[in-house]
DNA sequence: CTTGAATGCGTTACCGGTAACGCAATAGAC
DNA sequence: GTCTATTGCGTTACCGGTAACGCATTCAAG
């Protein structure tokens, strides 16, 4: 391993070997104008020959401007649903040109703080935060560094910049409706992360508005304190039916809990829906399994992670773009309700 | 959205209104030796008051090392299996003032090398690279940058640095083993992902070596090019049966194709382990609400990635690391074969 | 033939930190 | 009281690019 090679090649030595200035070179490597195409083969090929890789950090520290990095914070990167928005902002952000610099902000506001203040030292040219409230400390930070801001997951009431994001209520408030008109009364709701800002609250809310409009309310709510996923579904499920005998209908903050509740239920002999409903969302690919068709919210975590990656680099590139963006959501009935 | 006062707050500035020279800042803020505590106090407080933010990028130029920046690579962001290994590298990484650098190269080796060349240009302190073959360019840019690589997933046969990985011809074995054991004999294997390298490639071979000992073969093999999921079991599993109606056992390349082969053969009214066998890898979490333990075989994606991140911080240090490391995987019988 | 603009390239001066070195003041050893 | 080591801090010179500017040369228009 040649530690001591590392890099001595660098724009000084390409120009040289060219037989011209740095500064010409530079503008062959960033096709800038200015230079006959005799000139960029020369250079060119001194690159190759070389093997030169262009040093972004002091490409960045020169021009003094904020590098090409965005810094993207979810809450877990091991979430399948916050897993495609990754690939989805990853993939769009590389083909302009921006590196993704990643933070797990774990639901914690400390967490997040301390990622954006570290991201912050990498003079980043935007941010992708989601589904999380902020630190005074945070607001501030970014406030003071006046970065392009976009906020996904949720739709945010006080954003930052741009926001991004799935009308929540609106999917909790048709899910419902939807529940109501098949006939379900006693209805309760089983959520996980302890209610972590937008991962649920939003939706139960609207789902409760719903019910509302019935003269109904939660029969009962069992809130876990894990992290959400199938077994969090499963446990939470024989949880709320132990404390509730009389729960006729189930809505889950996601497919995985839901599905993991179906399993329960399936396997205390219970007939699904004719005994219990279950109502999920998210459309995650597990679902697609299911003896039954599961009743959800069919979301695209794609088309939302694709759509803030847009609108931030048109925000930082100074183009109009919408403040407020809210990505399609739609009720699949399914036969588990 | 105040963008003339953009980071208009230097080290220069800082050190002014402390009355001490950039470089007693400097030193104070990199915990260096040299300074007063009075002098400490005084920078520090002014830190406070001015709302400084260090500027990593300035400060990895001027001291021409490279960067606390770690490049990433897995196949793709929104895997569970990666996801949590992610999680891992990223949160170790962290705790050591690393900052994560992803990238997702789909199993191509030319979205890798489009990668590596990126990253390369931000001159990181080391690269992480997932169960992927490498073309010869991405061989020659990192050795030529004498970077510190730790190549995980897969135990690579000539790994440029350090290799942590999972045994897979070992699993495939024992699970082959074990699958014989149980009486099985007409058996398939269904995968997916057109066999990436170390994506179940490996443990197949593994799995017929073991058949091989009873002069066995596999008796039918589907792969699709799909990527691997629970949809993928499901519809792997209808056409390999189709094509194979005597089949009566399948080696799936992870739980969550078996999941969804468990319920493929649910729906058609077959009995599991009675008319067949069924048998994942990575005891994925889905597979904790299935009415039956699912045979697999338990690995721990997130020991994986830190154990990953450690010995790669290791042999950026210099301190000693062993080149090979092999992460435990544990074969559990269930109750599906 | 002169003139103005365009083209192709070099020079200079930085960007914001840090390594290396130097030097005064102080403290302890004799 | 002198001598040396240590402590605390400042000065200088970069790191590897790029913006801004300047200056020849070429070429078409008048």
């Amino acid at each position: 391993m040649s530690r001591d090679s590392r890099s001595r090649i660098n724009l000084a030595e390409v120009a040289s070997a060219a037989g011209v200035s740095k500064m010409t070179a530079s503008r062959v490597l960033r096709n800038a104008s200015g230079f006959s195409e005799a000139t960029r083969e020369r250079v060119m090929r001194e690159v190759e020959r070389l093997g030169y890789v262009p040093n972004r950090i002091a490409a960045t520290f020169s021009s003094e401007q904020t590098s090409t990095i965005i810094g993207v914070s979810v809450p877990y990167l091991s979430s399948s649903l916050f897993g495609a928005v990754l690939d989805a902002t990853n993939h769009a952000l590389a083909k302009f040109g921006y590196q993704t610099m990643i933070g797990a902000h774990e639901n914690r506001a400390e967490t997040e703080e301390t990622w954006v203040r570290n991201i912050l030292s990498w003079r980043p040219a935007g941010l992708i935060l989601s589904a999380h409230m902020h630190s005074r400390a945070t607001r501030d930070l970014i406030g003071q560094h006046g970065i392009p801001v976009a906020e996904i997951w949720n739709l945010n009431t006080s954003p930052f910049d741009l926001s991004i994001g799935f009308n929540h209520h609106d999917c909790g408030f048709e899910m419902g409706q939807y529940v109501l008109s098949r006939g379900h009364r006693r209805i309760g709701y089983v959520g996980a992360d302890a209610e972590a800002p937008g991962l649920g609250a939003v939706r139960r809310q609207g789902f409760e508005a719903a019910l509302a409009t019935a003269s109904l309310s939660l029969h009962a709510v069992e809130i876990l304190n894990d992290r959400s996923g199938f077994y969090a579904g499963f446990y939470g499920t024989e949880t709320i039916l132990n404390r509730n005998p009389g729960l006729r209908c189930i809505y889950y903050q996601d497919d995985a809990m839901a599905i993991g509740g179906y399993y329960y239920c399936k396997s205390r002999g219970m007939d699904v829906p004719g005994d219990i409903g279950i109502a999920g969302w998210g459309s995650m690919e597990a679902a697609s399994v299911l003896p039954q068709r599961l009743t959800t919210t069919i979301v695209s975590t794609e088309a939302l992670g694709r759509t803030a990656a847009v609108a931030l680099i048109k925000r930082i590139r100074g183009e109009p773009v919408d403040d407020v963006t809210i990505t399609a959501t739609r009720l699949a009935p399914g036969a588990t309700v």
